[in-house]
DNA sequence: GGACACATGTAACGGGTTACATGATTTC
DNA sequence: GAAATCATGTAACCCGTTACATGTGTCC
Protein backbone atom coordinates (compact mmCIF):
# COMPACT_ATOMS: atom_id res chain seq x y z
CA UNK A 1 0.00 0.00 0.00
CA UNK A 2 2.58 2.50 1.11
CA UNK A 3 6.24 1.79 0.24
CA UNK A 4 7.05 2.11 -3.50
CA UNK A 5 10.01 3.25 -4.12
CA UNK A 6 10.85 0.18 -6.05
CA UNK A 7 10.48 -1.12 -9.03
CA UNK A 8 6.41 -2.32 -10.29
CA UNK A 9 6.23 -5.80 -10.82
CA UNK A 10 4.86 -8.21 -13.65
CA UNK A 11 1.32 -7.74 -12.24
CA UNK A 12 1.31 -3.94 -11.66
CA UNK A 13 2.26 -3.58 -15.46
CA UNK A 14 -0.74 -6.06 -16.74
CA UNK A 15 -2.58 -3.60 -15.08
CA UNK A 16 -1.03 -0.34 -16.56
CA UNK A 17 -1.40 -1.81 -19.62
CA UNK A 18 -4.66 -2.18 -19.17
CA UNK A 19 -5.12 1.45 -17.95
CA UNK A 20 -3.39 2.31 -21.07
CA UNK A 21 -6.42 1.17 -23.36
CA UNK A 22 -9.13 2.96 -21.38
CA UNK A 23 -9.65 3.78 -17.48
CA UNK A 24 -11.75 1.16 -15.81
CA UNK A 25 -13.00 0.36 -12.09
CA UNK A 26 -11.39 -1.67 -9.86
CA UNK A 27 -13.89 -4.48 -10.51
CA UNK A 28 -13.43 -4.21 -14.14
CA UNK A 29 -9.36 -4.53 -14.43
CA UNK A 30 -10.22 -7.84 -11.76
CA UNK A 31 -12.80 -8.74 -14.73
CA UNK A 32 -10.85 -8.45 -17.59
CA UNK A 33 -7.29 -9.69 -15.70
CA UNK A 34 -9.69 -13.12 -15.28
CA UNK A 35 -10.95 -13.10 -18.36
CA UNK A 36 -7.86 -12.67 -20.41
CA UNK A 37 -4.60 -12.53 -18.64
CA UNK A 38 -5.35 -14.91 -15.89
CA UNK A 39 -4.40 -17.83 -18.43
CA UNK A 40 -1.09 -16.73 -18.36
CA UNK A 41 -0.66 -14.74 -15.69
CA UNK A 42 -2.94 -16.17 -12.52
CA UNK A 43 -3.19 -13.95 -9.51
CA UNK A 44 -5.60 -13.55 -6.61
CA UNK A 45 -8.21 -11.36 -7.35
CA UNK A 46 -7.75 -9.61 -3.62
CA UNK A 47 -4.38 -8.41 -5.13
CA UNK A 48 -5.31 -6.84 -8.23
CA UNK A 49 -7.86 -4.61 -5.98
CA UNK A 50 -4.56 -3.50 -4.19
CA UNK A 51 -2.41 -3.10 -7.06
CA UNK A 52 -4.15 -0.09 -8.66
CA UNK A 53 -3.46 1.94 -5.18
CA UNK A 54 0.53 1.20 -5.61
CA UNK A 55 0.31 2.48 -9.06
CA UNK A 56 -1.50 5.96 -8.09
CA UNK A 57 0.65 6.16 -4.92
CA UNK A 58 3.52 6.17 -7.59
CA UNK A 59 2.06 8.60 -10.14
CA UNK A 60 1.39 6.12 -12.50
CA UNK A 61 -2.36 5.98 -12.13
CA UNK A 62 -5.09 8.48 -11.01
CA UNK A 63 -7.99 7.34 -9.44
CA UNK A 64 -11.40 8.77 -9.66
CA UNK A 65 -13.31 8.28 -6.38
CA UNK A 66 -17.00 8.46 -5.78
CA UNK A 67 -19.06 7.30 -3.07
CA UNK A 68 -21.73 4.95 -4.13
CA UNK A 69 -24.23 4.31 -0.95
CA UNK A 70 -21.88 3.82 2.04
CA UNK A 71 -18.73 2.65 0.01
CA UNK A 72 -16.54 4.03 -2.68
CA UNK A 73 -16.22 3.34 -6.52
CA UNK A 74 -12.90 4.20 -7.87
CA UNK A 75 -12.32 4.68 -11.45
CA UNK A 76 -8.31 4.32 -12.30
CA UNK A 77 -6.78 6.51 -15.54
CA UNK A 78 -3.30 6.09 -16.35
CA UNK A 79 -1.36 9.23 -16.30
CA UNK A 80 1.74 10.40 -19.07
CA UNK A 81 4.59 8.94 -16.47
CA UNK A 82 2.59 5.77 -16.35
CA UNK A 83 2.10 5.38 -20.00
CA UNK A 84 6.18 6.18 -20.16
CA UNK A 85 7.00 3.62 -17.99
CA UNK A 86 5.10 0.93 -19.80
CA UNK A 87 6.36 1.96 -22.77
CA UNK A 88 9.95 1.48 -21.32
CA UNK A 89 9.07 -2.18 -19.69
CA UNK A 90 7.71 -2.95 -22.61
CA UNK A 91 10.85 -2.43 -24.45
CA UNK A 92 12.90 -4.65 -21.49
CA UNK A 93 13.24 -8.34 -22.46
CA UNK A 94 10.37 -10.37 -20.65
CA UNK A 95 11.50 -13.21 -18.09
CA UNK A 96 11.35 -16.47 -19.13
CA UNK A 97 7.97 -18.14 -19.18
CA UNK A 98 6.98 -20.56 -16.90
CA UNK A 99 5.16 -23.61 -15.65
CA UNK A 100 4.06 -25.01 -12.33
CA UNK A 101 2.49 -28.43 -12.49
CA UNK A 102 1.34 -29.43 -9.16
CA UNK A 103 -0.24 -32.82 -11.17
CA UNK A 104 3.09 -33.64 -12.56
CA UNK A 105 4.97 -33.52 -9.51
CA UNK A 106 2.63 -36.09 -8.18
CA UNK A 107 2.80 -38.01 -10.85
CA UNK A 108 6.22 -38.26 -10.85
CA UNK A 109 5.87 -40.27 -7.68
CA UNK A 110 3.36 -42.90 -9.08
CA UNK A 111 5.44 -45.39 -7.64
CA UNK A 112 4.31 -44.76 -4.28
CA UNK A 113 0.64 -44.53 -4.73
CA UNK A 114 -2.09 -46.92 -6.64
CA UNK A 115 -2.83 -46.83 -10.01
CA UNK A 116 -6.52 -45.63 -9.07
CA UNK A 117 -4.83 -42.45 -7.42
CA UNK A 118 -2.39 -41.49 -10.30
CA UNK A 119 -5.83 -42.34 -12.18
CA UNK A 120 -7.70 -39.58 -10.54
CA UNK A 121 -5.01 -37.28 -11.35
CA UNK A 122 -4.57 -37.65 -14.54
CA UNK A 123 -8.39 -37.36 -15.07
CA UNK A 124 -8.18 -33.85 -13.45
CA UNK A 125 -5.61 -32.62 -14.95
CA UNK A 126 -7.44 -33.71 -18.21
CA UNK A 127 -10.68 -31.94 -17.09
CA UNK A 128 -9.04 -29.01 -16.17
CA UNK A 129 -7.84 -28.59 -19.66
CA UNK A 130 -10.58 -29.31 -21.19
CA UNK A 131 -12.36 -26.64 -19.09
CA UNK A 132 -10.08 -24.08 -20.75
CA UNK A 133 -10.57 -25.01 -24.01
CA UNK A 134 -14.56 -24.37 -23.11
CA UNK A 135 -13.74 -21.27 -22.12
CA UNK A 136 -11.90 -20.71 -24.92
CA UNK A 137 -14.30 -21.76 -27.51
CA UNK A 138 -16.75 -19.33 -25.43
CA UNK A 139 -14.34 -16.57 -26.32
CA UNK A 140 -13.34 -17.68 -29.55
CA UNK A 141 -17.50 -17.99 -30.29
CA UNK A 142 -17.82 -14.14 -29.17
CA UNK A 143 -15.29 -13.00 -31.64
CA UNK A 144 -16.88 -14.85 -34.37
CA UNK A 145 -20.49 -12.95 -33.85
CA UNK A 146 -18.41 -9.88 -34.20
CA UNK A 147 -19.31 -9.17 -29.99
CA UNK A 148 -15.47 -8.91 -28.77
CA UNK A 149 -15.51 -5.57 -27.25
CA UNK A 150 -11.73 -4.51 -29.00
CA UNK A 151 -12.06 -4.99 -32.10
CA UNK A 152 -9.04 -2.72 -32.81
CA UNK A 153 -7.00 -5.22 -30.98
CA UNK A 154 -8.04 -8.42 -32.91
CA UNK A 155 -4.85 -8.53 -34.41
CA UNK A 156 -2.98 -9.52 -31.34
CA UNK A 157 -5.95 -11.24 -28.73
CA UNK A 158 -6.24 -13.67 -31.75
CA UNK A 159 -2.23 -14.82 -31.96
CA UNK A 160 -1.90 -15.11 -28.25
CA UNK A 161 -5.12 -16.65 -27.75
CA UNK A 162 -4.09 -19.46 -30.34
CA UNK A 163 -1.12 -20.34 -27.67
CA UNK A 164 -3.14 -20.90 -25.13
CA UNK A 165 -5.37 -23.12 -27.80
CA UNK A 166 -2.37 -24.60 -28.31
CA UNK A 167 -1.32 -25.87 -25.05
CA UNK A 168 -4.98 -26.53 -23.73
CA UNK A 169 -5.02 -29.03 -26.92
CA UNK A 170 -1.62 -30.64 -25.69
CA UNK A 171 -2.39 -31.08 -22.47
CA UNK A 172 -5.88 -32.57 -23.00
CA UNK A 173 -4.23 -35.30 -25.60
CA UNK A 174 -1.75 -35.98 -23.27
CA UNK A 175 -3.68 -36.97 -20.35
CA UNK A 176 -6.30 -39.01 -22.62
CA UNK A 177 -2.81 -40.55 -23.84
CA UNK A 178 -1.34 -41.21 -20.98
CA UNK A 179 -4.60 -42.59 -18.71
CA UNK A 180 -5.07 -44.74 -22.13
CA UNK A 181 -1.03 -45.95 -21.33
CA UNK A 182 -1.71 -46.32 -17.45
CA UNK A 183 -5.32 -47.96 -17.78
CA UNK A 184 -2.68 -51.03 -19.28
CA UNK A 185 -0.39 -51.13 -16.28
CA UNK A 186 -0.62 -53.88 -13.97
CA UNK A 187 0.95 -51.72 -10.91
CA UNK A 188 2.64 -48.38 -10.50
CA UNK A 189 6.33 -49.92 -9.65
CA UNK A 190 6.42 -51.80 -12.80
CA UNK A 191 7.55 -51.03 -15.98
CA UNK A 192 6.09 -51.98 -19.55
CA UNK A 193 8.81 -53.15 -22.01
CA UNK A 194 11.48 -50.64 -22.37
CA UNK A 195 11.69 -50.91 -25.88
CA UNK A 196 8.04 -49.52 -26.37
CA UNK A 197 9.04 -47.12 -24.01
CA UNK A 198 12.07 -45.83 -25.87
CA UNK A 199 9.91 -45.75 -28.95
CA UNK A 200 7.84 -43.69 -27.74
CA UNK A 201 11.06 -41.39 -27.11
CA UNK A 202 11.88 -42.06 -30.47
CA UNK A 203 8.98 -40.72 -32.01
CA UNK A 204 9.01 -37.39 -30.16
CA UNK A 205 12.98 -36.62 -31.41
CA UNK A 206 11.76 -37.90 -34.70
CA UNK A 207 9.09 -35.71 -34.98
CA UNK A 208 11.34 -32.42 -34.72
CA UNK A 209 13.27 -33.40 -37.70
CA UNK A 210 9.99 -32.52 -39.65
CA UNK A 211 9.73 -29.10 -38.45
CA UNK A 212 11.80 -25.94 -39.21
CA UNK A 213 15.63 -26.29 -37.72
CA UNK A 214 15.76 -23.65 -34.51
CA UNK A 215 17.14 -20.12 -35.66
CA UNK A 216 19.98 -18.71 -34.05
CA UNK A 217 18.37 -14.98 -32.72
CA UNK B 1 14.17 -22.75 9.73
CA UNK B 2 12.39 -23.09 12.79
CA UNK B 3 8.38 -22.99 12.53
CA UNK B 4 7.26 -26.05 10.73
CA UNK B 5 4.00 -27.18 12.16
CA UNK B 6 2.21 -25.56 9.06
CA UNK B 7 2.25 -27.81 6.46
CA UNK B 8 4.35 -29.33 3.92
CA UNK B 9 4.78 -27.12 0.43
CA UNK B 10 4.36 -29.02 -2.87
CA UNK B 11 8.61 -28.10 -3.31
CA UNK B 12 8.94 -29.89 0.36
CA UNK B 13 6.98 -32.77 -0.95
CA UNK B 14 9.02 -33.03 -4.22
CA UNK B 15 11.88 -33.50 -2.15
CA UNK B 16 10.28 -35.74 -0.03
CA UNK B 17 9.36 -37.84 -3.12
CA UNK B 18 13.32 -37.71 -3.77
CA UNK B 19 14.06 -38.67 -0.75
CA UNK B 20 11.58 -41.80 -0.81
CA UNK B 21 13.96 -43.40 -3.78
CA UNK B 22 17.08 -42.97 -2.28
CA UNK B 23 19.11 -41.24 0.22
CA UNK B 24 20.79 -37.47 -1.06
CA UNK B 25 23.29 -34.78 -0.18
CA UNK B 26 21.85 -31.55 -0.38
CA UNK B 27 23.69 -30.71 -4.04
CA UNK B 28 22.63 -34.04 -5.04
CA UNK B 29 18.69 -33.15 -4.38
CA UNK B 30 19.40 -29.40 -5.90
CA UNK B 31 20.86 -31.28 -9.17
CA UNK B 32 17.92 -33.47 -9.14
CA UNK B 33 15.22 -30.89 -8.77
CA UNK B 34 17.02 -29.05 -11.72
CA UNK B 35 17.30 -32.14 -14.15
CA UNK B 36 14.05 -33.35 -13.51
CA UNK B 37 11.73 -30.67 -11.56
CA UNK B 38 12.70 -27.90 -12.61
CA UNK B 39 10.58 -28.09 -16.12
CA UNK B 40 7.51 -28.07 -14.27
CA UNK B 41 8.34 -27.00 -10.60
CA UNK B 42 10.73 -24.35 -10.71
CA UNK B 43 12.68 -23.06 -7.61
CA UNK B 44 15.51 -20.94 -7.03
CA UNK B 45 18.91 -23.35 -5.84
CA UNK B 46 19.05 -21.32 -2.49
CA UNK B 47 15.54 -22.27 -1.49
CA UNK B 48 16.67 -26.23 -2.07
CA UNK B 49 19.51 -25.54 0.51
CA UNK B 50 16.53 -24.62 2.98
CA UNK B 51 14.24 -27.29 2.07
CA UNK B 52 15.43 -29.98 3.55
CA UNK B 53 16.27 -28.68 6.76
CA UNK B 54 12.31 -27.92 7.59
CA UNK B 55 12.04 -32.02 6.83
CA UNK B 56 14.22 -32.59 9.68
CA UNK B 57 12.76 -30.35 11.93
CA UNK B 58 9.37 -32.09 11.83
CA UNK B 59 10.64 -35.11 11.72
CA UNK B 60 10.12 -36.35 8.06
CA UNK B 61 13.67 -37.04 7.33
CA UNK B 62 17.21 -37.62 9.14
CA UNK B 63 20.04 -35.45 8.38
CA UNK B 64 23.51 -37.69 8.29
CA UNK B 65 26.41 -35.48 8.56
CA UNK B 66 29.82 -35.50 8.36
CA UNK B 67 32.54 -31.91 8.47
CA UNK B 68 34.17 -32.30 4.95
CA UNK B 69 37.25 -30.09 5.99
CA UNK B 70 35.49 -26.46 7.66
CA UNK B 71 32.37 -27.70 6.34
CA UNK B 72 29.41 -30.09 6.50
CA UNK B 73 28.57 -32.56 3.79
CA UNK B 74 25.05 -33.73 4.94
CA UNK B 75 23.24 -36.88 3.42
CA UNK B 76 19.59 -36.69 3.92
CA UNK B 77 17.18 -39.66 4.30
CA UNK B 78 13.73 -40.24 4.66
CA UNK B 79 12.08 -41.37 7.75
CA UNK B 80 8.76 -43.54 8.11
CA UNK B 81 6.70 -40.61 8.71
CA UNK B 82 7.99 -38.95 5.65
CA UNK B 83 7.16 -41.90 3.69
CA UNK B 84 3.13 -41.46 5.62
CA UNK B 85 2.98 -38.05 4.65
CA UNK B 86 3.98 -38.63 1.26
CA UNK B 87 1.55 -41.41 0.89
CA UNK B 88 -0.86 -38.93 2.25
CA UNK B 89 -0.21 -36.08 -0.29
CA UNK B 90 -0.47 -38.28 -3.36
CA UNK B 91 -3.86 -39.09 -2.34
CA UNK B 92 -5.23 -35.82 -2.22
CA UNK B 93 -6.06 -33.64 -5.70
CA UNK B 94 -3.41 -31.80 -6.62
CA UNK B 95 -3.69 -28.32 -7.51
CA UNK B 96 -4.30 -27.13 -10.98
CA UNK B 97 -1.35 -26.69 -12.73
CA UNK B 98 -0.62 -22.95 -13.98
CA UNK B 99 1.27 -20.78 -16.67
CA UNK B 100 3.24 -17.97 -15.67
CA UNK B 101 4.48 -16.52 -19.11
CA UNK B 102 5.49 -12.60 -18.68
CA UNK B 103 6.44 -12.55 -22.53
CA UNK B 104 2.76 -13.18 -23.60
CA UNK B 105 1.70 -10.25 -21.05
CA UNK B 106 4.25 -8.16 -22.51
CA UNK B 107 2.94 -9.13 -26.27
CA UNK B 108 -1.01 -8.78 -25.33
CA UNK B 109 -0.07 -4.67 -24.90
CA UNK B 110 1.91 -4.84 -28.32
CA UNK B 111 0.35 -1.65 -29.50
CA UNK B 112 2.03 0.29 -27.25
CA UNK B 113 5.14 -0.60 -28.42
CA UNK B 114 7.04 -0.94 -32.16
CA UNK B 115 7.19 -4.00 -33.83
CA UNK B 116 11.11 -4.51 -33.11
CA UNK B 117 10.40 -5.04 -29.81
CA UNK B 118 7.65 -7.20 -30.48
CA UNK B 119 9.87 -9.59 -32.84
CA UNK B 120 12.56 -9.37 -30.15
CA UNK B 121 10.11 -10.56 -27.24
CA UNK B 122 8.72 -13.40 -29.59
CA UNK B 123 12.45 -14.80 -31.05
CA UNK B 124 13.73 -14.97 -27.37
CA UNK B 125 10.33 -16.96 -26.48
CA UNK B 126 11.20 -19.34 -29.26
CA UNK B 127 14.94 -19.30 -28.47
CA UNK B 128 13.55 -20.40 -24.95
CA UNK B 129 11.38 -23.22 -26.63
CA UNK B 130 14.38 -24.51 -28.26
CA UNK B 131 16.64 -24.75 -25.40
CA UNK B 132 13.87 -26.50 -23.61
CA UNK B 133 13.61 -29.01 -26.15
CA UNK B 134 17.30 -28.96 -26.51
CA UNK B 135 17.91 -30.42 -22.80
CA UNK B 136 15.15 -32.78 -23.29
CA UNK B 137 16.62 -34.30 -26.16
CA UNK B 138 19.83 -34.41 -24.16
CA UNK B 139 17.69 -36.39 -22.24
CA UNK B 140 15.96 -38.83 -24.28
CA UNK B 141 19.13 -39.55 -26.04
CA UNK B 142 20.87 -40.34 -22.63
CA UNK B 143 17.63 -43.40 -22.24
CA UNK B 144 17.96 -44.37 -25.70
CA UNK B 145 21.59 -45.15 -24.65
CA UNK B 146 20.28 -46.88 -21.64
CA UNK B 147 22.72 -44.66 -19.79
CA UNK B 148 19.75 -43.43 -17.09
CA UNK B 149 20.29 -43.45 -13.35
CA UNK B 150 17.11 -45.20 -12.57
CA UNK B 151 15.69 -47.46 -14.93
CA UNK B 152 13.13 -48.79 -12.64
CA UNK B 153 11.36 -45.46 -13.64
CA UNK B 154 11.65 -44.83 -17.14
CA UNK B 155 7.72 -45.75 -17.42
CA UNK B 156 6.92 -43.16 -15.39
CA UNK B 157 9.38 -40.53 -16.75
CA UNK B 158 8.68 -41.59 -20.17
CA UNK B 159 5.21 -40.13 -20.03
CA UNK B 160 6.31 -37.03 -18.09
CA UNK B 161 8.52 -36.42 -20.32
CA UNK B 162 6.00 -36.59 -23.02
CA UNK B 163 3.90 -33.63 -21.83
CA UNK B 164 7.04 -31.24 -21.19
CA UNK B 165 8.27 -32.31 -24.57
CA UNK B 166 4.76 -31.55 -26.95
CA UNK B 167 4.84 -28.19 -25.08
CA UNK B 168 8.23 -27.08 -26.03
CA UNK B 169 6.99 -28.03 -29.42
CA UNK B 170 3.87 -26.31 -29.07
CA UNK B 171 5.47 -22.90 -27.92
CA UNK B 172 8.10 -23.04 -30.92
CA UNK B 173 5.74 -24.09 -33.53
CA UNK B 174 3.46 -21.09 -32.02
CA UNK B 175 6.83 -18.65 -32.17
CA UNK B 176 7.43 -19.53 -35.21
CA UNK B 177 4.29 -19.03 -36.61
CA UNK B 178 3.59 -15.67 -34.92
CA UNK B 179 7.20 -14.53 -35.87
CA UNK B 180 5.85 -15.22 -39.70
CA UNK B 181 2.80 -13.45 -39.19
CA UNK B 182 3.37 -10.25 -37.88
CA UNK B 183 6.79 -9.79 -39.85
CA UNK B 184 3.78 -8.99 -42.44
CA UNK B 185 2.43 -6.14 -39.85
CA UNK B 186 2.79 -2.63 -41.01
CA UNK B 187 3.05 -1.55 -37.61
CA UNK B 188 1.72 -2.58 -34.13
CA UNK B 189 -1.83 -1.01 -34.25
CA UNK B 190 -3.45 -1.75 -37.18
CA UNK B 191 -4.72 -5.46 -37.53
CA UNK B 192 -4.65 -7.36 -40.82
CA UNK B 193 -8.20 -8.07 -42.29
CA UNK B 194 -10.91 -9.35 -39.89
CA UNK B 195 -11.73 -11.92 -42.02
CA UNK B 196 -8.41 -13.68 -42.28
CA UNK B 197 -7.73 -13.55 -38.36
CA UNK B 198 -11.77 -15.08 -37.57
CA UNK B 199 -10.07 -18.19 -39.72
CA UNK B 200 -7.29 -18.83 -37.42
CA UNK B 201 -9.75 -18.88 -34.83
CA UNK B 202 -12.35 -21.10 -36.75
CA UNK B 203 -9.44 -23.65 -37.75
CA UNK B 204 -8.75 -23.84 -34.24
CA UNK B 205 -11.94 -24.89 -33.20
CA UNK B 206 -12.16 -27.25 -36.39
CA UNK B 207 -8.98 -29.05 -35.15
CA UNK B 208 -10.94 -29.75 -31.83
CA UNK B 209 -13.53 -31.62 -33.41
CA UNK B 210 -11.35 -34.17 -34.77
CA UNK B 211 -10.39 -35.06 -31.32
CA UNK B 212 -12.73 -37.57 -29.23
CA UNK B 213 -14.91 -35.94 -26.86
CA UNK B 214 -14.42 -34.86 -23.47
CA UNK B 215 -15.56 -37.12 -20.56
CA UNK B 216 -17.17 -36.57 -17.83
CA UNK B 217 -14.98 -37.25 -14.92
C1' DG C 1 49.10 -19.90 -7.29
C1' DG C 2 45.32 -17.69 -9.80
C1' DA C 3 41.22 -18.64 -11.87
C1' DC C 4 37.20 -20.93 -12.18
C1' DA C 5 33.62 -23.99 -11.35
C1' DC C 6 31.60 -26.62 -7.85
C1' DA C 7 29.37 -26.79 -3.29
C1' DT C 8 26.77 -24.79 0.64
C1' DG C 9 24.70 -21.87 2.58
C1' DT C 10 22.44 -17.07 5.16
C1' DA C 11 19.84 -12.62 5.59
C1' DA C 12 16.44 -9.64 4.29
C1' DC C 13 12.61 -8.42 1.92
C1' DG C 14 8.28 -8.51 -0.46
C1' DG C 15 4.64 -10.13 -3.59
C1' DG C 16 1.17 -13.08 -3.37
C1' DT C 17 -1.94 -16.08 -0.96
C1' DT C 18 -5.60 -17.41 2.21
C1' DA C 19 -9.03 -16.09 5.15
C1' DC C 20 -12.10 -12.99 6.59
C1' DA C 21 -15.51 -9.14 6.43
C1' DT C 22 -19.11 -6.44 4.82
C1' DG C 23 -21.88 -3.44 1.53
C1' DA C 24 -24.76 -3.44 -2.64
C1' DT C 25 -27.80 -5.62 -5.97
C1' DT C 26 -30.59 -8.92 -8.02
C1' DT C 27 -33.54 -13.00 -7.83
C1' DC C 28 -37.58 -15.56 -6.52
C1' DG D 1 -37.51 -10.24 2.62
C1' DA D 2 -34.12 -14.25 2.41
C1' DA D 3 -30.71 -15.96 -0.30
C1' DA D 4 -27.44 -15.70 -3.52
C1' DT D 5 -24.29 -13.23 -6.06
C1' DC D 6 -21.75 -9.21 -7.18
C1' DA D 7 -18.47 -5.76 -5.56
C1' DT D 8 -14.66 -4.16 -2.61
C1' DG D 9 -11.69 -4.58 0.17
C1' DT D 10 -8.11 -5.58 4.75
C1' DA D 11 -4.85 -8.15 7.70
C1' DA D 12 -1.54 -11.46 8.50
C1' DC D 13 1.52 -14.61 7.17
C1' DC D 14 5.13 -17.04 4.60
C1' DC D 15 7.35 -19.13 0.56
C1' DG D 16 10.31 -17.91 -2.56
C1' DT D 17 13.48 -14.64 -4.49
C1' DT D 18 17.65 -11.85 -4.88
C1' DA D 19 21.94 -10.76 -3.26
C1' DC D 20 25.63 -11.88 -0.83
C1' DA D 21 29.36 -14.76 1.33
C1' DT D 22 32.67 -18.16 1.57
C1' DG D 23 34.79 -22.98 1.42
C1' DT D 24 36.78 -26.71 -1.69
C1' DG D 25 38.59 -29.16 -5.58
C1' DT D 26 41.00 -28.86 -9.94
C1' DC D 27 42.99 -27.16 -14.02
C1' DC D 28 47.01 -25.11 -16.22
Amino acid sequence: MSRSNQELTTTSYAMLGLLAIQPWSTYELAQQMRRNLHFFWPRAESNLYAEPKRLVAGGWALAHSRPVGHRRRTVYSITAQGRRALEKWLRLPAAPSKLEAEPLVKFAFAEKTTKKHVLENLRRFRNDAETRRGQLRGIFEEYLREEDPFPERVHINVVAYRLLWDHAEADAKWAAWALDRIEGWQNTTRPLGRAELMDVLREALDRQLTVPPPKID
